[in-house]
DNA sequence: CTGCATCCCAAACGATACTG
DNA sequence: CAGTATCGTTTGGGATGCAG
């Protein structure tokens, strides 16, 4: 067992992560890219690297601090880079990497879904709303 | 106009449907499939249909509020039903709708995400916790 | 322009007790 | 067993003001 190739590797850690547990760290990682606004930043940043000022527009309605908190989150977990340039004014670009990128189709997905689905899940919502209560 | 295939529709719906966009409900829908116990949930009645307790055991710690909060959420929203079986004591068995199903993956994908990265996430902390503060 | 610090309120959440 | 109800605490997140 000293030796064991990549593929060995991860599917070992597959198995000592357990989500289900309240314990395991990937507890916490599932509910960190469990985010609204993780996937709106994730996505625009897979479409191109973005300022801060783009994000902030893009991401209608997000606030400085929930931006900022986010961005900051998101380096620290790896998963984008920031670069700023000393100019007047400053100027900060994000980008994902590598380790986004592998997360960017996942919370792609997430975002494009709820588009698609929102007219099924509105018509579910009205069923719900309009029947009966169950009598017991 | 007046008539189009479902396919047409579909494409419209995409199309008017922006989840960049603060005012437009399918923010809101992302922001309520991005969540941990909604992925949890998700993924355990994936795995088979499941009753309330045994969802309680299968996502450590959650309270019963959340559990159920959860439960009467995806209900509504159309990707869960639940049987209710008048016995003594009572059974309530909860299961994926066909929507529910569509969604699967995608979460699956998510938690499995999670678990599979955990070292490289943990390893990127690492470096930012202990990098030097960039000097201005 | 890109933040950080602070205040503050509302919503989320956990714990507990109780019910059909 | 499968919830509901209530309470108290914590957290999320917006608004504002300041700084490099």
């Amino acid at each position: 067992m000293t030796t064991q190739t990549a593929a060995q590797s991860r599917a070992a850690a597959k198995q000592s992560y357990d989500a289900y547990l309240s314990s395991c760290p990937s507890r916490n990682l599932l509910d960190r890219i469990s985010d609204k606004w993780v996937s709106l930043v994730l996505v625009a940043l897979g479409e191109s690297d973005r300022r801060y000022s783009e994000l902030a527009r893009q991401l209608a309605g997000v606030s400085q601090k929930m931006l900022t908190q986010t961005l900051r989150t998101l380096e620290r977990d790896g998963l984008i880079s920031r670069v700023m340039t000393l100019s007047v004014p400053v100027r900060v670009d994000y980008s994902l990497t590598p380790l986004g990128v592998s997360l960017l189709p996942i919370l792609a997905a997430v975002k494009d879904w709820a588009e698609e689905h929102m007219d099924q899940v509105i018509a579910a919502r009205d069923d719900y709303d309009t029947a009966d209560p169950p009598r017991s």
